[in-house]
DNA sequence: ACGCAGCTTTACGTTAACGTAAAGGTAAAC
DNA sequence: GTTTACCTTTACGTTAACGTAAAGCTGCGT
């Protein structure tokens, strides 16, 4: 099993240590300790991407956090499995309208740089015909 | 041509009347006047719209905004059209980029369901065999 | 005339998600 | 032995996106 430095993950990522210990402290992650050191192992960084992704599609750090939760419903009581189970549907839901959203945004841009070509066009007509 | 108070649109859309006037305040909208009241039109719902929209798949005001100033590039000069058609191949880019997380998402939703309900089966289990 | 519903502006408060700086421990390199 | 390169904790600062409260105008139904 590979292990991290905070750094080593920082750069590999991308992101702030500053970041990455933030994300701890929301208990979102829970690495190993030599002495001081944090020790983060494959599945801190498995963590810490999917708060990346989830970050890039605008879930916040609660919303991460709940995910990550989800990874291993083993040791919860039927109750708290339910409860599971809804959070899931509520993503799934979520994601459905964000793809709605994003198709939608996709035609818009669509369309802009239709209009930007034709502004840019009438442009060139005044350029040839008065020089 | 339809027109809209703002509390009459704040209750279409679901938000807030503050809120309205926010996006006024940093310059996303700017509805008619009749004396002091705002008047929207059709154009400035359209503008809300897809705010609300940006802002489900994360976006923040700022590229909202750029979004809505996409939508009339007529007075733009030559430079501006080459800015604006650079934007949006950044955010065509960033689209693309949702699409893939969110189906990385819809997977990792996959197995933690499954995983649920195997949790759920094991519970089962030890309740028929453990009276 | 009065109150109420809806509109306005001004201004301070709040939360999330870090940034940034200060002050210090540790271990290898020179 | 001290500089260098990491690491640590603590704490205050910052930005975005509104929320919330105060104070006041405006038409209208009774």
């Amino acid at each position: 099993m590979p292990t991290y430095s905070i750094s080593e993950l920082a750069r590999e990522l991308d992101i702030t240590t500053r970041a990455i210990r933030f994300y701890e402290e929301q208990s979102m992650l829970s690495p190993e300790r030599r002495g001081q050191e944090r020790i983060y192992s494959s599945k801190d960084k498995v963590a810490l991407k999917l708060i990346l992704r989830g970050k890039r599609i605008g879930f916040s750090l609660a919303e991460c956090k709940e995910l990550i939760e989800l990874y291993d419903p083993g040791q919860g009581n039927r109750k708290q499995l339910q409860t599971f189970m809804s959070k899931i549907a509520e993503r799934r839901a979520q994601l459905e309208q964000q793809l709605l959203d994003i198709q939608q945004m996709q035609l818009e841009l669509d369309t802009a740089e239709e209009r930007c070509q034709l502004a840019m066009a009438e442009l060139d007509k005044k350029q040839t015909v008065n020089p």
